[in-house]
DNA sequence: ACAAATACCTGTAAGC
DNA sequence: TGCTTACAGGTATTTG
């Protein structure tokens, strides 16, 4: 499901490939997927020029040379395509931009949970962004808080871009218990979540994010990543441990699972 | 104020 | 085989 890493590989690809490039036209199908809109609201970026590809978090930022910046999210199905002009478009397409120089950008959303929408403030509650954490930010955002480590880390108002994936891998590479309440850390502790979100997310981006068994995560070109390889606790219920040998075990939280090693994690 | 639960969806996989 | 059910999870919203 793309978090941070995914978001940014995404991010990197647009860039690459549609800076500078004027859209002509973006054809909405999907309604759902403009739900903040009333129908043709967006028509208002036809002949605009994208400037620059951002992310804060899981959220990507198209800006054009005229504002206001386009809000796109993937939430857990999204994927955006770089597709030759007049590309019939797959099931579940729910919008295509149309730039000129005969490429096209297909938004494709089985799930239909992704959204496209004009930014007007709404990213206002967004923690910073999870890529730069620094260890104060990070014992800020612990401090005082009853709610378990993971539930910090996957709050998009104390650091954005974490989800349940990551979540797992970042408490496993700090050898803190996922469960542990997020205020009970020491400092050593705090510092070792901190390095784990940098560590994690830079090995994830390096390999392009993961794509989980259902291959539903790809890049601008429809390429799979390669960070699942490397995921040492995520999904891995009754295998071992690769650093110690233990059996992995599976937890619940809230309604969502929470992979950790009993051995490693304190 | 904070924390936990729920709604929103559909493809996939497991169970019977 | 074919059906039913459970599960996956990010965010906004509701409930506790």
């Amino acid at each position: 499901m793309p978090e941070l890493p995914e978001v940014e590989t995404v991010r990197c690809d647009v860039q690459k490939i549609f800076a500078g490039c004027r859209l002509k036209q973006l054809v909405v199908t999907g309604r759902r997927t403009v739900r903040r809109h009333p129908a043709g609201d967006l028509a208002c970026l036809h002949g605009r020029t994208l400037q620059e590809a951002r992310r804060h978090g899981k959220f990507l930022l198209l800006g054009w040379d005229q504002a206001p910046t386009l809000v796109v999210h993937l939430r857990m199905s999204g994927q955006l395509l770089a597709l030759p002009a007049g590309t019939k478009p797959a099931p579940h397409t729910h919008a295509v931009f149309k730039f000129a120089r005969a490429r096209e950008l297909h938004f494709v959303d089985p799930r239909t949970f992704g959204e496209l929408f004009l930014e007007t403030g709404q990213l206002s509650h967004l923690g910073p962004d999870a890529l730069g954490i620094t260890n104060a930010q990070m014992a800020a955002a612990l401090a005082g808080r009853r709610a378990s480590v993971k539930a910090v880390l996957v709050d998009q108002r104390a650091m954005a871009g974490i989800g349940n994936i990551y979540a797992d891998e970042i408490c496993f590479r700090a050898r803190v218990k996922p469960d542990r309440p997020a205020g009970g850390l020491g400092p050593e502790e705090v510092r070792r979540l901190t390095r784990a979100v940098r560590a994690v997310l830079r090995a994830a981006i390096a390999a392009r994010g993961s794509s989980l068994r259902d291959q539903r995560y790809r890049d601008v070109l429809g390429n799979l990543g390669g960070y699942q390889l490397e995921h040492k606790v995520y999904g891995r219920a009754g295998l071992a441990c690769p650093d110690c040998g233990a059996l992995v075990q599976r937890g619940r939280f809230g309604a969502k699972s929470a992979f950790f090693c009993p051995h490693c994690q304190t």
